[in-house]
DNA sequence: CCTCCGTATTTTGGATCCAATATTGAAAAT
DNA sequence: ATTTTCAATATTGGATCCAAAATACGGAGG
């Protein structure tokens, strides 16, 4: 028998309601202040509200969606200032994960960093816009974990789900692609050189392009 | 007609319920570790059961709770490096609101402030722990606030919130309030002055003490 | 034609009921 | 005596039903 038969359970209701949420959300595919109808979107999912509800009230603490009493709930959207807060935060917050991260990078870490970047590069070579955006947040996100900071790495991974529907706009430009491969490598040497200081720039890098970017796709519209 | 009418609705039983176990949570009257049977506490509170699951929800997502499928929510309890791991994360956060807080501080902030830490006092001067633990929380989250940054605040508090219970312990000594007290007039002065560093610094030396009052407790029960 | 008000409908909030899973306890086999 | 199995019980997960609030609609009045 196999060693973790236990965690292969058949997920919840509740577990798969967030599931597809979360990715309609972050994908884009549920758009960021559309209401929520949750009888609607309880028949569409197959299962009743209650699930339903409750996966609401999980997404709404991730700030996924927003909610008023007696209203309902709305996916989220950011403004301008929401945008520049979060990646500010994300910027304390990231910077931390990779102090700690390249003081205790092992071998194995390094090869798992080299496996999502390759991901990474077959997405973008393939032109897979979504695929694209999943092997790069497998990339963070192996990487904030070897900082052994479960809890640094759980708010980062919210503060990045806020931003998803947004940042994937960012990849339909093929010019964006070649540019996050570069710097994806940029930051990999740093790290094997530990030259902790300069992986934290190319990440501050990658990021300030990215705001950039998409205040610019955000300014025109809405 | 007051300008704010449409606020002062009567909650819902969700928020009610909500309200009601943060505050047993954070005050320590619900231990942690102590599992939390829904019958009893829907009944003990007056209310079903379903409000109640998505208040525990909400409490999951500001890790008050742990929650696991088919076995129900404890209340979280903190390791020593969880503890210390929030410690730091609140230390960036904290750091960025306190600075951008002294850009923007008016006067009618400080006055805020100024009855904030009066309130401490009075609290202290009292004995009365409980209403200690809960100026202090204003007192701090009055000036985060004055940073502009919403969701920084929010998280901040969240980060508070996880560790109330443990906190709360904290205050019962004489010394460490005397102690607190002094830390939040060393801050003001910094504010009043607008050095942003020393404010900081104030601020980190009251950390410091805390976490490090807080390791002592923690290590020898458990 | 527009505004205001009252009613009808929709949508959310909450309670109860049923199903699925986990836990407990006792009996039986080694 | 210890361990294993299996049944009984307790507890959580989910569905349905009802109540309360909000929205939409239509008519009366200006």
């Amino acid at each position: 028998m196999s060693p973790d038969e236990a965690r292969r359970r058949p997920p919840t209701a509740q577990q798969f309601v967030l599931g597809e949420l979360r990715r309609a959300i972050t994908t884009g595919r549920l758009r960021p202040g559309t209401p929520i109808r949750q009888d609607a979107l309880a028949e569409e999912l197959q299962v009743s509200r209650v699930p339903l509800r409750e996966a609401l009230k999980t997404l709404e603490g991730e700030g996924l969606v927003t909610y008023k009493a007696h209203k309902g709930y709305c996916v989220a959207t950011l403004s301008l200032d929401d945008l520049r807060e979060v990646y500010r935060i994300r910027e304390l917050l990231e910077e931390e994960a990779v102090r700690r991260a390249v003081d205790r990078l092992t071998d194995a870490d390094l090869d798992r960093l080299e496996a999502a970047q390759a991901e990474v590069e077959q997405a973008a070579a393939a032109g897979d816009v979504l695929a694209m955006a999943t092997a790069n947040r497998l990339f963070h996100m192996t990487l904030f974990e070897c900082a052994g900071m479960p809890r640094l790495a759980r708010l980062i991974r919210t503060l990045w789900d806020t931003t998803d529907a947004y940042r994937s706009m960012y990849y339909g430009d093929a010019g964006n692609r070649e540019r996050v491969i570069k710097e994806h490598r940029a930051t990999l040497d740093a790290l094997r050189r530990r030259a902790a200081d300069e992986a934290v720039a190319t990440l501050d890098v990658h990021r300030a392009h990215a705001v950039a970017e998409l205040e610019s796709l955000l300014t025109p519209a809405t």
